[in-house]
DNA sequence: TGCATAATGAGCTAATTAGCTTAATATGCA
DNA sequence: TGCATATTAAGCTAATTAGCTCATTATGCA
């Protein structure tokens, strides 16, 4: 959990996360969408899967990337229970 | 909304912020929850202050902190936005 | 095998930040 | 006013991290 919001915290992460939003991309697809070098995206997509936010899988010679949404619901139900006094969270 | 991301990143932020959720404290309280230094936990409660996520009041000699609910809110709105591929975040 | 492409790993620098200690500010009260 | 308490500000150090460039790994195909 810790990880997750860990990786929300940066910008540049959350861009990519709007970007598989709309749908799975390569690597190299969503390096094309900044301005930053390749491996500088590619750390940050390390950084998303450590935190279990995205899902790779190698097809042929690429990696594509998806959203885990259920990691996402995790955060979402963490982030409202706060909200609730009553709530589970201590 | 980037602070507050950056804000939620650090462990030791999300404690106060749960223990806030059981109603209003003190700094001095708060403080006292922790093992850290006064002025340490003072500058986190800044950070959650900067992010909105927190509200001040002085009260006498002392400051009460109590959450913000409705960032959360907004919080967790833009988290689920990334859930829905028809949503409005782009 | 040997070459081209896709992606990541290694190693570096600059910037950010969490933690500390000491100093300053603000309020309450005699 | 002058002192005590509550809180924050300043300034420092060590650790983390985002970004880069260069090197390496992995796959596809002739």
């Amino acid at each position: 959990m810790d990880t997750a919001f860990k990786a929300l915290s940066d910008p540049t992460r959350r861009d990519i996360l709007r970007l598989l939003k709309h749908g799975s991309r390569t690597s190299g697809e969503i390096a094309q969408h900044f301005d930053a070098a390749w491996p500088t995206i590619s750390r940050h997509l390390a950084v998303l899967r450590d935190a279990d936010l995205v899902l790779s899988t190698r097809v042929g010679q690429q990696i594509v990337y998806e959203l885990n949404t259920s990691v996402f619901q995790d955060v979402v139900e963490h982030l409202m229970s706060w909200l609730h006094p009553g709530g589970p969270d201590e």
